[in-house]
DNA sequence: TGTCATCATCTTTTT
DNA sequence: GATGATGACA
């Protein structure tokens, strides 16, 4: 894990590169033509243009290796960046493969994002701020805003602060200060916006804090407006390599062309069909325009593919075929046909989620001649997350390992950051807006009018909430309950504040010390909800996250800027996911779902931007398909609930759009003789072996549609699963109270063999898997 | 001030 | 279906 260490960032070469001086280069004896183009062309403006599962990673590493290897640069004077930080680790860790040793000495190697935090560290006061900065989070900056906006006197109902941070956010990706912010936005917000978003810099300032926006933005600021600055990194950062250049937004070219200005050694990596982040700013003009910006560039184009069967290949590339304006690859490879792209419609989305479980469970053993996948091989990409609903209910019943990639993510759990406010209050003490996070949590007594009287005295004084509570508490502003309690919380924030200074103390101390007395985590023990055990289980573990850091201020820091969640369970597991968090991935098999106009390409994305919507949609059916390596199936529902309520879909134009050839339509399964009818394929010009049948209105389909309730969920078959289950079910009794990591609580009201139907007090009647229930007084926390 | 019920609104996608 | 905001009540 990188840490934050930047000593050594621009002093002598740390490791490697004293031993550099051109070494003989093996590892280009690896490479295809194309990639050893793009490797070994080591000076000027580079492009590569590298479609999906080329070996892009392995050039842009290999490319890195060669610049040490040949002694043109030392580690410290290679500006890398990636947009994740799971692609920064992985390049990491490939260059130390290549190099034979961890790469320690790597410092600018990271996100846009956290690369310009260690910059702005250095040059904070450029742009008014202090080196010590907190960065905030989305929750924080909406909260400042929603403030703002009361302030302003509008209604918030009709021009929500969401809306706001929004438009504030299309302007910074721009790299528009209030003052830059063009003419023809002035409309935004209710004819407020640029007023606003005046306002709220000047807020960010006063609390000495950076939304994330904020951070590139300023380091473009301090470039544009500090020659020497920038000359000094134009000079130190003497070589440049950009990963995922298609999804940089124009204020993250604008920093990259600042710094690549002098030498223009740099080097973009980059795929326009991948180009999925629009919406976030991204500009695929970027990419298309790299030859105007550096004359001369090479450029190399990565199109032997190592990752897809043909069939695959030529799916995803009938599909991303319909968009204009590309820069036009042609991927190839020479591995054998394989199966075709297989294509499915079902009647509903519970009846799809049904169909791919058990689909899943039979390819295990190996079905329809395949080889047998394993649960690890195998993912599910979905448009919109919650779509992973459907999947996860039906594999809890069902009792199929799943993993979520990308879902919730630790550090935005509520509990978390509430946790994170108290460090940051007892870190910063001025942090108003993690002060007013936690001022009433947990509940102390101090409502609205308590909180008011507190703002009053901090503005009237000039000072942070906190003084203003204490003085106000001197004062004798408030009484009762509040003020005892208030006064506490003061209290303890002062000792908590001076235990931070001890260094007799361990953070780790502190931190529980500090959840502890300020009565947060009994909170949750109080708490007699479903999700409370999980909620302690999460505080453990930012405990127990705390160790990897020297003190509480490293770790608010890291958090800050490190969103994912690493927790790899261990076991096998299919996965689930957005088809954006799958970028960068690869699965043999993958199945597609909800392939229906308005869910994918979705509805929001067409009306927001129209054709622009849709090319981008298509790119990421794209990415979807292209993510499989030897089966991809996609599949569509006739019936959806969307808010609730049932609505009928129309399958989605891009399943017109994959070449006939290379699809196989597979017939749905169950009892009716299946067949694509009024639902189905009607119009999408491909045949289906049993479009004779009349599909979904026939009595055969009815009849199951009248059965659905009793017919037995899934044929069982003789997974893993199943087989502990039924171990496991003779510890249960009917009338028994129990807990299930999803549901909550609730009763037996009948067993069948290893399914337990079980009435929860939150979730209703389900049945259940005896595996994922565990008796009610033995929750383990 | 806290709690409960009702109601509206909503859903992409993320550093 | 679920979450958040609002308003009546204890």
């Amino acid at each position: 894990m990188s840490s934050f260490d930047e000593t050594d960032a621009f002093e002598g070469a740390s490791l490697a590169a004293r031993a550099m001086a051109a070494r003989p280069a093996p590892y280009l004896d690896d490479l295809n033509p194309a990639q050893r183009e793009a490797v070994e062309a080591l000076d000027g403006p580079v492009l590569m243009l590298a479609g999906a599962g080329t070996g892009k990673t392995k050039a842009l590493t290999t490319r890195l290796v060669h610049l040490l290897n040949t002694g043109r640069a030392r580690p410290n004077e290679i500006l890398s960046v990636t947009f994740t930080n799971k692609a920064a680790r992985e390049m990491k860790l490939r260059v130390g493969r290549l190099l034979g040793e961890t790469v320690e000495g790597m410092p600018w190697l990271g996100t846009f994002h956290s690369i310009c935090v260690k910059l702005l560290r250095r040059h904070a006061e450029l742009v008014d701020l202090k080196s010590n900065f907190t960065i905030l989070d989305t929750d924080d900056q909406l909260r400042l805003l929603k403030q703002l906006v009361q302030a302003a006197g509008i209604d918030d109902k009709r021009w929500p602060a969401r809306q706001l941070a929004g438009v504030i956010d299309h302007w910074k990706n721009r790299a528009w200060t209030p003052d830059k912010v063009p003419a023809g936005e002035a409309s935004a917000y209710d004819g407020k916006g640029v007023a606003l978003y005046r306002q709220y810099q000047e807020r960010l300032r006063e609390l000495n804090a950076v939304d994330f926006g904020d951070l590139l933005l300023h380091m473009v600021v301090i470039f544009q407006n500090h020659e020497d600055v920038l000359k000094q990194y134009q000079r130190w950062f003497r070589y440049i390599l950009v990963d995922e250049y298609q999804d940089t937004n124009v204020a993250q070219y604008m920093w990259l062309r600042l710094l690549a200005g002098g030498h223009k050694n740099i080097c973009c990596v980059g795929d326009d069909d991948q180009s999925i982040y629009g919406w976030r700013g991204a500009e695929v003009g970027n990419i298309l325009r790299f030859e105007k910006d550096f004359p001369g560039a090479t450029v190399v184009r990565l199109e032997q593919n190592y990752r897809s069967t043909p069939h695959i290949l030529a799916a995803a590339g009938g599909v991303i075929s319909g968009n204009k304006g590309r820069l036009g690859k042609e991927l190839w490879t020479e591995v054998d046909e394989g199966e075709k792209v297989r294509l499915i419609g079902h009647w509903d989305g519970e009846e799809e989620a049904r169909w791919i479980g058990e689909e899943i469970e039979s390819m295990q053993g190996g079905t329809r001649g395949m080889r047998p996948f394993s649960l690890d091989e195998m993912a599910i990409l979905v448009r919109a997350s919650h779509q992973m609903r459907a999947f996860e209910d039906r594999f809890l019943t069902i009792g199929m390992p799943y993993r979520v990639i990308g879902g919730p993510r630790f550090y935005e759990r509520m509990e978390i950051r509430d946790a994170m406010a108290y460090f940051r209050l007892v870190v910063s003490p001025a942090d108003d807006l993690a002060f007013e996070r936690i001022v009433n949590t947990p509940k102390r007594g101090l409502g609205d009018k308590a909180q008011q009287k507190i703002q009053v005295a901090a503005r009237q004084n000039g000072v942070s909430l906190l003084e203003g509570a204490a003085i106000l508490l001197e004062e004798k502003g408030l009484s009762g309950k509040g003020a005892a309690e208030l006064g506490r919380l003061v209290e303890g924030l002062r000792r908590w504040g001076r235990m931070a200074g001890d260094p007799s103390m361990s953070h780790i101390e502190l931190a529980e010390v500090v959840l502890d007395e300020s009565g947060y985590t009994e909170m949750w023990q109080n708490d007699k909800t479903p999700e409370a055990p999980g909620r302690l289980e999460n505080l453990k573990e930012l405990v127990k996250a705390l160790e990897g850091f020297e003190n509480l201020q490293g770790f608010l820091e890291h958090v800050s800027l490190i969103m994912d969640n690493e927790s790899e369970e261990q076991g096998e597991k299919v996965s689930i996911m957005t088809l954006h968090a799958a970028k960068g991935l690869e699965f043999p098999a993958v199945f597609l779902p909800g392939w229906e106009d308005g869910l994918f390409p979705s509805q929001r994305s067409m009306d927001e931007s129209g054709l622009k919507g849709v090319e981008e949609e298509r790119r990421l059916a794209y990415v979807g398909i292209t993510r499989a390596e030897e089966l991809c199936t996609i599949s569509f529902a006739g019936n959806r609930r969307v808010y609730g309520q049932w609505q009928s879909q129309m399958p989605s134009r891009f399943i017109d759009e994959l070449p006939e050839d290379h699809v196989e339509v597979l017939t749905p399964p169950g009892l009716y003789g299946g067949g694509y009818g009024s639902a189905g394929l009607g119009g999408s010009g491909i045949e289906s072996r049993a479009a004779e049948a009349d599909g979904y209105n026939s009595p055969g389909w009815r009849r199951l549609q009248a059965r659905a309730g009793q017919r037995p969920l899934s044929q069982p078959r003789e997974s893993k699963a199943s087989v502990i289950d039924a171990q496991a079910v003779s510890s249960h009794t009917v009338g028994e109270r129990v807990f299930h990591q999803k549901f909550g609580y609730g009763a037996i009201l009948g067993i069948e063999g290893d399914k337990l139907e079980i009435d929860f007090e939150k979730a209703g009647v389900k049945k259940v898997v005896a595996k994922f229930v565990s008796g009610a007084d033995d929750i383990p926390f």
